[in-house]
DNA sequence: CGTTAGCACTCTCCTCTAATGAGTGCCAAC
DNA sequence: GTTGGCACTCATTAGAGGAGAGTGCTAACG
């Protein structure tokens, strides 16, 4: 639909702004990326390309601005070829070696890795936690029928919430019926449980049937949110940009980032695809990040159970991000198997 | 060492200054607060405060400012005064009651209300956990000699780390040694085991010495702190606020609040005082706190253990968000015993 | 001697104006 | 289809002038 020239026009004006932040006008792409042809020319040709919709202008007299459309022809441009990892990788994977252990600690501190460099907020989310695999389930009385549940699955992640049990037992009774739950459970992720274990416990557990049940219900409640555990940092590298120079824009980020909810959906709504998940501006569902753009890629580390993330402006290098992201989404597997 | 009046006018200027955000001058502050003197006599006065460190100007022919010293003095005035519970606390406390159990999802919601009620960067605290009561203690063997502990305290409150045990043992024997701490430990705030168990343990459990006492050192070194668990919340209003206008002062808050430490430490060092603890611009050490302040109060909930606190511009409604600050936290204790 | 009125002075802030310059749209010529 | 030329638009910047708020100082008053 595009020719040739056309779709150089958009990527070179989409590129420019990139590097530049100022709008592209006809001479610079002219001189600097399509020397072949002369200013006036770029020019009808963008005055075209603007009505079909990649670009837009501030104002009458001001350079072409590329809107979601013209990013998505650009980032699918990129995704095509080949990237090269940055020169710190080898850097951040040492880093990530050397933090403590414990698969929290690394995805809080890959997320702050990811902001600094990228100057974007970074995030990395553990999701899909019903294919991981369980390694111990406890009930702790908490008093009347309050009862703390807990779930330890594999590398040491724990999972636990407040849960009330139809009737009160004793701290004895728990035990037994965790042991129980624990004998058909661990050693497998919750997907594989799930069913067995209803056989089970209508088989095995008459007398207190109420209380499994409602057990069971409420583990499925805890690990089945796609993604269940999310990490956020380094969200003040955001406002050493150019773009978030406006106050609105910062609230806007800030208070979508407050609400994790959104921020797991989002993560789980784009990270079902198996490759790098781009969504620019307008693409997004959430009012506050049609000025932004969000960027996922599912890392190898944790039996592929990771996902980490970029939000940044939508004039973000998406290049440079995707590179780094997908780097630092390798370099996770070695480190959290351990 | 000041006189009634100068005290007066002290207090008037930093009244007025919160309550407009501009300098005040002699004239507004003769005709609103000390209508008995004249203007000239204010500035008289004016002149001389300055010189004794309560005021600065921001330019030779403007108003005056108030110093972190003229803000310590109204608000040492403002804690003689009674406070009244703003109207709001019912509302607050049905909010916080209706919330899921669970002293970390409450805690969560504190801060992020406490955030949208004062404009500030709300936070919830839990310090001395070794004096909280302890349900249960659990190792969970990870492979090799690697251990989760866990250690479940009074009203669902969980925490974990991943420790290495010197020898690999066997999960049964894990959980036994666990039951033998149990034994000793539970019902009781640590605090009080520490001592008990060192002797038990030297006592009854020679054949696995060593890992006992790697194990009793990892407890400790867990609840230790004696803020573990912080809460940060609302940050996004504060961009509401005129004082945060300017980007590197939001960066630096910003920054500062991803370095849970430093918080933790803040927390840690002003929370000893038994009332209202506030900490004004230069009063902090920090430097990125400068320009803030720091107000902290300990709440009735949850056996007197935990903090509530604000990180507001200096120029903070201080009246307003110490009582909004005390009513919640006296609402807390309600909603934390369930 | 403390208090007050008066006055000159300073400095910020706002508005208005003019100049600059980047970039466009369109037209006529190649 | 491409290009050069030209008039036009509009944001940005700098400078000038005026208004307003507030001070410091001085001299007078009780």
């Amino acid at each position: 639909m595009l020719t040739e020239r056309q779709l150089e026009i958009v990527l070179s004006v989409v590129y420019e702004y990139i590097q530049t932040g100022e709008p592209a006008g006809s001479r610079t792409i002219s001189k600097k990326y399509l020397r072949g042809s002369s200013a006036a020319t770029i020019r009808n040709e963008m005055a075209d390309l603007e009505e079909m919709g990649y670009f837009y202008q501030p104002h009458t007299s001001a350079g072409r601005l590329p809107t979601s459309k013209a990013y998505r022809l650009y980032v699918d441009s990129i995704m095509q070829r080949r990237r090269t990892a940055p020169a710190e990788t080898e850097q951040w994977a040492k880093d990530i070696r050397e933090r403590k252990v414990g698969v929290e600690s690394i995805l809080s501190y890959v997320s702050e890795l990811l902001g600094k460099a990228t100057n974007c907020v970074g995030m990395a989310a553990l999701s899909a936690l019903d294919e991981v695999e369980i390694q111990r389930i406890n009930f702790v009385r908490l008093g009347g029928s309050a009862v703390l549940l807990l779930v330890v699955l594999d590398a040491g992640l724990v999972h636990h919430t407040n849960i009330q049990l139809p009737c009160d037992l004793s701290q004895d009774v728990l035990d037994d019926i965790a042991r129980k739950i624990s004998t058909v459970a661990c050693g497998r992720p919750w997907s594989q449980v799930r069913g067995a274990l209803a056989t089970y416990v209508l088989s095995g557990l008459e007398d207190v049937w109420d209380t499994c049940r409602e057990a069971v219900v409420q583990i499925d409640l805890l690990l089945n949110h796609k993604t269940s555990r999310l990490f956020v940092g380094g969200a003040q590298h955001i406002l050493n940009l150019p773009d978030f120079q406006d106050i609105g824009k910062i609230q806007a980020v800030l208070s979508l980032l407050e609400q994790e909810n959104s921020i797991a959906d989002m993560v789980e709504r784009y990270s079902i695809n198996q490759g790098v998940s781009v969504t620019i501006g307008d693409e997004n569902t959430e009012e506050e990040m049609k000025d932004c753009s969000l960027v996922l890629v599912p890392s190898a580390g944790y039996g592929r159970r990771t996902v980490l993330g970029l939000i940044g402006p939508q004039r973000m290098d998406y290049e440079k991000s995707i590179a780094i992201l997908e780097a630092i989404a390798e370099n996770l597997n070695d480190s959290l198997v351990q």
